[in-house]
DNA sequence: AGTTCCATGTCGCGG
DNA sequence: CCGCGACGTGGAACT
């Protein structure tokens, strides 16, 4: 990595046009070819950047950085305050814990959470536009497709719609009637799924470990 | 701004939780006090952050950031092989030209680049589900909703077709057409448009912009 | 503060 | 390479 405090000028023309102003900033140029512009606040996104693959080619007091699709960044230095360069080696990377998987093997253990008489018939079922995360039978024998987000927005509300469109063609399966279900529901998908007939569900997901926990201890 | 190479390890307990094992990394601290762990590698996103406003405790070899939320970063140095501090002052920052917002500006005010005779009605015509760009009168004095994106994609044909569907429901307007206005339209959301009924329309920014200073210069 | 939508979103996965 | 969905999305504008 190469790192240069400086007085600089930057000019992006790709995907739109931007321009910063001479002052000083941090310039940094990871081992992947990649550059980013930092200012001294604003969090963690750089001001200007070039993500890899590019070419930086360096003519005097301008670095001129492309990418394969011509998006340009130039930067103008000025003064340089300070400047150093190192090898870092290979990074271990990131370990993450998920929450909206967890969120379905919750609820897939417990579907009566969701509703009363609920009954899980599959996990991921396939339909061709994409898996239904639960497919259920509820107390009256229907068929009930559920869609689980961690927030359930419009496109939750889409998504769950276009399951249904085809889950409904299945003669073996018709009717079939959706539920979205999420650990908050925004009022726009609220009323959309509303006028699509979707019944919305929001979860608590502390409780939802509580149910767990008891179940487990059954045992 | 604080900057420091060192080999560390890194906690991220909040809305998820996140681990990095110990390795050599760049530790940004900015004057608004966001804090960002850099691998040499990876674009510009750090491996994990810590958004201002937070507090940053320091205690031997451990950092520890909370933010108000409760969420925690917490860094444990190994080696340090380098550190600075500068003061940058105020970024006078970034100037921004052909996104969203302006295009929407530009053929509000030049609404037949979009098709001949069309008028403006209302710029950010309120549905349920949320505002429409444009709605306008066309030649023939019926309804047409424009949606306005920078590239025209699946996303946007859906979204101006939900706006259509609540529009068309209000008798005072239906029929109401959709327009699709984008500097570029993908292929499969042309496609989607065609077979919704919108119409497609690819406008160029550089003739937009000059339109419009033809039409001030008239003033 | 809460809500909505834009973004040079970025990122990862599957076809 | 493209399409699609998730993200600790972040950020700004508006209520």
């Amino acid at each position: 990595m190469r790192i240069r405090i400086a007085e600089c000028t930057v000019r992006y023309e790709g995907r739109l046009d931007a321009y910063l102003p001479m002052a000083t900033r941090l310039i940094m140029v990871k081992a992947d070819g990649c550059v980013a512009v930092h200012a001294d606040g604003g969090a963690y996104k750089p001001l200007n950047w070039m993500n890899s693959p590019n070419t930086l080619s360096q003519d005097g007091d301008t670095w001129t950085v492309v990418n394969p699709k011509g998006e340009k960044l130039i930067i103008e230095f000025g003064e340089v305050f300070f400047e150093t360069s190192r090898e870092f080696g290979e990074d271990p990377g990131l370990q993450k814990d998920g929450v909206e998987l967890e969120l379905q093997r919750l609820l897939a253990e417990n579907p009566t959470v969701i509703e009363d008489g609920l009954a899980l018939t599959r996990r991921e079922h396939p339909t061709p536009v994409g898996p239904v995360d639960l497919l259920c039978r509820d107390a009256a024998g229907g068929t009930v497709a559920v869609e689980i987000k961690r927030r359930g927005e419009i496109d939750g509300v889409e998504q769950l719609t276009r399951y249904l469109e085809f889950l409904n063609r299945d003669t073996r399966l018709a009717p079939v009637r959706g539920i979205l279900v999420a650990q908050v529901i925004k009022p726009q998908a609220k009323l959309l799924a509303q006028d699509r007939g979707i019944t919305c569900v929001e979860v608590d997901y502390g409780t939802l470990k509580g149910a767990d926990s008891d179940l487990l201890r059954l045992f």
